[in-house]
DNA sequence: TCTGGGGTCCTAGGACCC
DNA sequence: TCTGGGGTCCTAGGACCC
């Protein structure tokens, strides 16, 4: 008996709400500055208070009337909008809320992703646009209400696609994007709307004639393979609304940091040690108190034109404390300044020192017995 | 105007091994 | 003497995101 062809059965269409809180650290503030509702308020340092090197974190919509941005100098900032009210960052009740914010959604949702402090993917129990639509207003209502928060919220088939609509519901809003309507309603935005596609990806794709999301549907495979590679031809099949499933991979996390801008430019050896050194055992202790060791040790400096450069050194095993932090990042330190004394000789901006491939501690090591029969075993 | 701090993922070459 | 293909690890840099 001839096989019978592989019936397709269409999967149920999944719906994700993508939830972006608005102006997150500014709203989280006005929870106790209720005064503040409808003025134009900056979190970050106010240059007013002397000199800074920092950056706005987050802007009011009120401020961002008079053009200010995350991440613009806030020197800038303040010439832009000489009213704003400037408030201190607290990470720790930013950090505590986002908290709140994911349990209020677990409450609701049989699965949350949390992708940022201030954004989250959520599985809406629904099996059609309106259901879904309706969950995402209850979820926005009900963090309101509980927390005293805004959000945005996108709704799709497609977490990127619910992502892309979550910026288009900014401020507020809600906006719900059917799948047999994702290319229509993807085709008039620029490219730059899709995540993962910044200034440089965008003028690639403006070399070959692509300047939105519906150009980019109807751009010859071959173009955006040879200039972008596999991730050309992902990026043309979400434009022709048919993007690939998502495929969650789970792991802890990959790498911890901690990083400084210096006061000013400079070039003295002891200040920099000394600045790796606090870097570097602030951070050790950031790793234990998350259980963490550490293999690899990088430190990167930032010189004083702004270009980076980073080194880094593996461990011959696992490490907890700041010792081996410490003197390693001191040792790259040492390396490439000695590489810089025989070149341009900057002085430096800023440094950071890091710990990547993490391990949890109490996971055991592999021990030599453990591997398996037939591989080979270097002895350094 | 002059650019923070904390992350993720990808690519690519060389070393080294089978 | 010249010839491989495949795999992993290490390192550096780039692009991007919030």
């Amino acid at each position: 008996m001839p096989a019978l062809p592989a019936r397709r059965v269409p999967e149920p269409d999944r719906w994700v709400a993508y939830v972006d809180m608005d102006a997150f650290y500014v709203s989280c503030e006005l929870t106790s500055r209720p005064d503040l509702a409808g003025r134009p308020v900056i979190v970050g340092p106010d240059p007013a208070r002397g000199p800074t090197r920092g950056v706005v974190l987050s802007a009011s919509y009120e401020a961002r009337a008079f053009g200010v941005r995350s991440a613009q100098p806030a020197a800038l900032a303040a010439r832009l909008c000489p009213e704003a009210v400037w408030l201190p960052a607290d990470f720790p009740r930013y950090e505590a809320m986002a908290e709140s914010v994911r349990a209020g959604l677990r409450r609701r949702s049989p699965r949350v992703v949390a992708l940022s402090i201030d954004e989250a993917a959520v599985d809406c129990p629904a099996s059609d646009a309106a259901g879904a639509e309706r969950f995402a207003r209850e979820i926005q209502a009900a963090l309101r209400a509980e927390l005293g928060l805004p959000s945005s919220i996108g709704v799709a088939t497609h977490r990127t696609v619910a992502k892309i609509a979550s910026d288009r519901a900014k401020p507020g809003g809600v906006v719900v994007v059917p799948p047999d309507a994702i290319a229509a309603f993807l085709a008039p935005l620029p490219v730059g709307a899709i995540p993962g596609v910044g200034p440089k990806t965008r003028a690639v794709l403006e070399s070959i004639g692509v300047a939105t999301v519906g150009a980019l549907a109807e751009a010859p495979t071959s173009a955006l393979r040879a200039r972008l590679g596999g991730f050309g031809e992902e990026l043309r099949r979400l434009a022709r609304g048919r993007p690939a499933p998502e495929v969650e991979v789970e792991h802890g996390p990959r790498s911890r940091s901690a990083a400084r801008t210096l006061p000013a430019d400079s070039a003295d050896r002891s200040e920099l040690d000394r600045d790796v050194t606090e870097l570097a055992v602030g951070l050790a202790g950031s790793l234990a108190h998350e259980h963490l060791r550490y293999q690899t040790v990088t430190l990167a400096v930032r010189w004083t034109d702004f270009e980076r450069v980073q080194k880094s050194r593996s461990l011959p095993a696992a490490q907890s404390g700041p010792q081996a932090l410490s003197t390693t990042a001191a040792r790259l330190l040492d390396e490439l300044l000695a590489a810089e004394a025989g070149g341009r000789r900057r002085a430096v901006r800023a440094l950071s020192v890091g710990a990547e491939r993490l391990v949890r501690e109490g996971a055991r090591q592999r021990r030599l017995d453990e591997f398996g029969a037939g591989t080979a075993l270097t002895v350094k």
